[in-house]
DNA sequence: AGCACGCCGACT
DNA sequence: GTCGGCGTGCTC
């Protein structure tokens, strides 16, 4: 009997099974999942590793195998379901198996993933001249690079370095012991567990909730497991659902997963959890301490724990017995990976969830492309609610055309009926949120006068105005000069959008010294609590009008806002991926949303160049599926997810000629293993940031409708890598159906 | 990734 | 001849 390990350590190279001899003294101590310590390489060197199977028969020289030397000391096991799942997620998003295992285990034993290393010059530039003749006197080369490299830029990334240099850590731990640098690293620091809550009553369902759970439970009581879509408007409810068909399920004696996009926005929700199920419910996110993570997951495993509440990675919660994962607010794109294996949490949960005989139920008012797509074609089952459970009315929506502004005479950043309806709620005390969406604004050019946007001829995405001044397509590399004149109306007011929140907030001022404002954006929060203390001040109506990007759209009812003002819809309309309709979409419906949650009614100004977009038009009729409709004709026409497969294979290196070399390559080979061309190939193209510090960028996007297609081309490319040197000096990561565009 | 092996220039 | 740096190959 051998044990097949993992060694901890993330090389293609070493990403395959070791085999080992296991000692008597473990005999019967080791399953699936179980961290150990081996020895490795020439010098076996204690390496950690995890035992992710066992073989009767030796496919190594048994001579030659080694012994396991023990259990790793304070080591994490995995459990032997999640390494199944975390081999699913290798072969479906990429990188290697030691990197799927990481992100299975929940709590991390060691922290050196999140540590950042960087290097520094010790000397002066005089004494680093110096130093550096007297390197290349002795000949030595290595040290010599490294040295010029710092004489001119004096801090720099250890990863960066070692790669772009072609240097060895031996080099710069024998430069550190001569003082000539310094090599830093930064660590990661902690913040505690909220407080418990007092208990919270159980509501009764409204009739459409009670159906939504019943249609649910029907299937489940017959042990027919599957994936539904709870499907909602802004208060209709959807948390008072889940914890109904979490509490049958725990009823069943199994365990739940609720997994919430960002735990700061939900704090009320995790909070309505404590008080509903006690203390059998537990949290998890990412500024918990390692102790506390590492408390919450003892908990779990001596079963004291039946609900885990959290980010994207609670969903590999090491329940035994798990019935039901919730994915709330399932369109949002937090529940992407960023880092490999790049993976989706609704389809990870999906598939954790067919693994072990459990359901998935999804929730949003604005569902996901992906998952409205399959409850078309029968893969998810729908539960609608329709009504609001306060029965409030949806906010009446009215779209200002900027365009006609201009006209006008205008040129403000703020139309003359928005204007009008914020001193009206001035006057009779309501308050005004401003909404700015700039998330995924990436630059594009619009014309002021006509709305016209400049697009990529061969992509239908937005060209981005570059910092040289020419306009590039982030797809598939187009490019074209600048222009002056609008070429659809013959304006010259055409050109990028400059207004910030600071911008608007100066301008609100100037236009109502009276009005007591608040701004919300990434500066006014990164201070501690900036964030609950802004909305704090709002909601005891200590401010008049709240101003800010896309985090004050959701949770958070604020009863007396009666006026919602988006104030430039087409700036995340025109980004330049093909998500972005969807991402307008969905944002101005949550922002719309907001508006009259308190029994009185709402208004919503949604200001825009392009008022007969689709997305503006559904979002101010709030009509989903008209925009469904629309939306999926494109995705379909241009091969787009969910109508087709796009896989990005981003390849980062310091060597700008070698790159786009290697990507050349790398298309040729992709059309020597499809000879028929069933899988299309764009690109290489320059990615947004085409360079950060010195570190180019290239992105091939690959279509196909089929997703094990692309798949198999992204397993025989991570071959084709491994296998040549050429590939060596960059980095390569794979992005299946990804978020937005690089 | 990180270690040992062995090649090759520099120096005693 | 020998010392020591640096590229190369391999890791159960």
């Amino acid at each position: 009997m051998y044990a097949d390990i993992i060694v901890d350590i993330t090389h293609e190279k070493l990403d395959k099974i070791f085999q080992y001899r296991i000692p008597s003294h473990l005999e019967g101590m080791l399953t699936i999942g179980t961290e150990v310590v081996v020895p490795f390489g020439r010098g076996n060197k204690e390496t950690r590793g995890y035992v992710i199977g066992f073989s009767e028969k030796a496919d190594y020289d048994p001579a030659k195998m080694k012994e396991i030397t023990g259990l790793a000391e304070g080591g994490m096991a995995i459990e032997a379901k999640l390494v199944a799942l975390a081999g699913w997620m290798k072969e479906t998003y990429g990188g290697t198996m030691i990197q799927a295992l990481k992100t299975v285990l929940p709590i991390k034993k060691q922290e050196r993933k999140k540590q950042k290393r960087t290097v520094h010059l010790l000397l002066s530039e005089e004494e680093g001249r110096e130093r550096l003749e007297m390197y290349l006197h002795k000949n030595q080369k290595a040290r010599a690079r490294v040295l010029a490299g710092l004489l001119d830029q004096p801090a720099q990334d250890y990863e960066f370095l070692t790669k772009k240099l072609h240097v060895s850590a031996a080099v710069l731990r024998t430069m550190e012991e001569q003082g000539v640098l310094k090599v830093r690293v930064r660590q990661m620091y902690r913040t505690p567990l909220p407080a418990s809550a007092r208990k919270t009553e159980k509501v009764a369902l409204t009739p459409e909730q009670t159906k939504a759970v019943e249609a649910f439970w029907q299937d489940y009581r017959q042990e027919k497991y599957g994936t539904y879509l709870v499907y909602g408007v802004t208060g209709s409810g959807k948390t008072e659902v889940y914890m109904e068909m979490i509490s049958r399920v725990l009823e069943q004696g199994r365990q739940a997963i609720m997994l919430i996009p960002e735990i700061a926005l939900t704090y009320q929700t995790v909070l309505r959890f404590y008080g509903r199920f006690g203390d059998r419910v537990s949290i998890l996110h990412s500024r918990m301490s390692q102790g506390e993570r590492s408390d919450q997951m003892e908990r779990v495993k001596a079963g004291e724990v039946d609900v885990m509440i959290g980010p994207r990675s609670a969903l590999f919660t090491p329940f035994s017995n798990l019935g039901l994962i919730v994915i709330d607010e399932e369109h949002e794109g937090t529940y992407k990976s960023e880092q490999a294996p790049r993976y989706h949490a609704r389809e990870t949960a999906i598939r954790r969830a067919r693994m072990e005989g459990a359901s998935v139920v999804l929730g949003s008012a604005t569902p996901s492309l992906e998952t409205f797509y399959a409850c078309r074609s029968g893969r998810c089952r729908m539960l609608q609610l329709t009504n609001r459970t306060g029965g409030g009315e949806l906010p009446q929506v009215l779209v200002a055309d900027m365009r006609e502004e201009l006209r006008k005479g205008n040129r403000s950043i703020l139309s003359g009926r928005l204007e009008e309806m914020i001193r009206d709620r001035l006057e009779k005390k309501e308050q005004i949120m401003l909404f700015l969406n700039r998330r995924g604004y990436a630059g594009f050019v619009s014309c002021r006068a006509c709305g016209y946007v400049v697009k990529c001829p061969h992509c239908d995405v937005s060209l981005s105005a570059h910092r040289n001044g020419r306009l590039v397509c982030h797809y598939c590399g187009y490019e074209e000069p600048a222009i002056q004149t609008c070429p659809s109306c013959g304006s010259s007011y055409i050109g990028g959008f400059k207004a910030g929140t600071q911008q608007v907030e100066e301008m609100i001022h100037k236009r109502f010294p009276e009005a007591r404002v608040l701004r919300m954006d990434l500066d006014t929060t990164r201070k501690k609590d900036g964030y609950e203390k802004i909305l704090e001040t709002f909601s005891d109506e200590e401010a008049d009008i709240l101003i800010g990007t896309q985090m004050i759209v959701k949770g958070h009812d604020f009863p007396n806002v009666t006026l919602v003002g988006i104030l430039a819809a087409d700036l995340s309309l025109y980004s330049d991926d093909y998500r972005s309709a969807e991402r307008t979409f969905q944002l101005l419906t949550q922002a719309a949303g907001r508006a009259g949650r308190g029994g009185r009614s709402g208004e919503v100004v949604i200001q825009t160049y392009s008022p007969d977009h689709y997305a503006v038009r559904m979002a101010a009729s709030q009509n989903y599926e008209g925009f469904y409709e629309e939306e999926m004709r494109y995705r379909s026409l241009m091969g787009y997810p969910p109508a087709s497969h796009l896989l990005a294979v981003l390849m980062t290196g310091a060597d700008e000629e070698g790159l786009m070399k290697a990507a050349g390559y790398l298309k040729e080979f992709l059309h020597k293993i499809d000879p028929r061309g069933r899988i299309q190939v764009i690109g290489p193209a320059s990615p947004y940031v085409g360079k950060v510090s010195d570190v180019y960028r290239r992105v091939l996007y690959l279509k196909e409708e089929e997703e094990a297609i692309l798949i198999e081309a992204k397993n025989r490319m991570e071959q084709y890598i491994e296998a040549n040197r050429g590939f060596e000096p960059f980095r390569i990561q794979f992005d299946l159906d990804p978020m937005g565009v690089f």
